[in-house]
DNA sequence: AGTACATTTAACCATATGGTTAAATGATAG
DNA sequence: CTATCATTTAACCATATGGTTAAATGTACT
């Protein structure tokens, strides 16, 4: 169904690695932004963003369309779903992980009533 | 419900930013393994597939049980359903650029049909 | 033409990453 | 005790990453 490549993986995985871009993709699920505006909530100079944006380009979560002198940018947010499909694979893992969690978190709860049944 | 720290998306993604750390995930997606056998099917040193281990380690996607001097590692997903929920987020945008696929291609189909039916 | 704005490029720096080989650690086997 | 096996640590190297400031590019305004 979804070519996925290596390679693109990890641009992905890569390109969501860092708290800035994550934060950019966030302001960018709310609307296209131009690169000043994505640069304003963040304390760096506007090249550190404008090379942020390069390594979402590149990634293929982000493409931008030149209007005049503003570079307005827009989600793509496509290549996640190689991600998410990746990530997916595992789910029965934490699943199961969380089961032991609960059985644990009952036996717990249940000692705790023991104890104080006993009390009593 | 899940406590979700940028650190963790961090080093949850950062992790899975590398082709040989996703294979020695899926690895272990089969059963747990010890290093050497992890190692194995890599061309590189035991000592790069070490500090490969240690990465997926600090992320908290694997543990390790010390039995004698084999070291067998199992996969821990957990950390990836918080990298799983955060994509999610952007499910709506790349489920509505396949849309816009989708429409693109229907588009195309029609335009190919028309030219054929104006050549009977 | 000249100024101001949006953005990138260039040059640089510190630190992180992904690999290597050689040596150290720690456990098992003979 | 010694040799061997599993693994890590140390030291090193090349390249990547994430940031900076200063200069360049390209567009808009008057």
């Amino acid at each position: 169904m979804v070519k996925c490549t290596p390679r693109t993986l990890d641009r992905t995985f890569g390109a969501l690695a860092d708290p800035t871009r994550r934060r950019i993709l966030e302001s960018l699920a709310h609307g296209d932004r131009c690169v000043t505006d994505l640069a304003k909530p963040h304390r760096m100079s506007l090249p550190a963003v404008s090379k942020h944006l390069r390594v979402l380009e590149k990634a293929g979560l982000v493409c931008r369309q030149r209007d005049g002198r503003v570079h307005r940018l827009k989600l793509q947010a496509a290549p996640m779903q190689q991600a998410a499909q990746w990530i997916e694979e595992y789910r029965r893992f934490w699943e199961a992980s969380f089961d032991r969690l609960d059985e644990y978190l009952n036996k717990l709860q249940q000692k705790e009533k023991e104890k104080h049944d006993s009390k009593k």
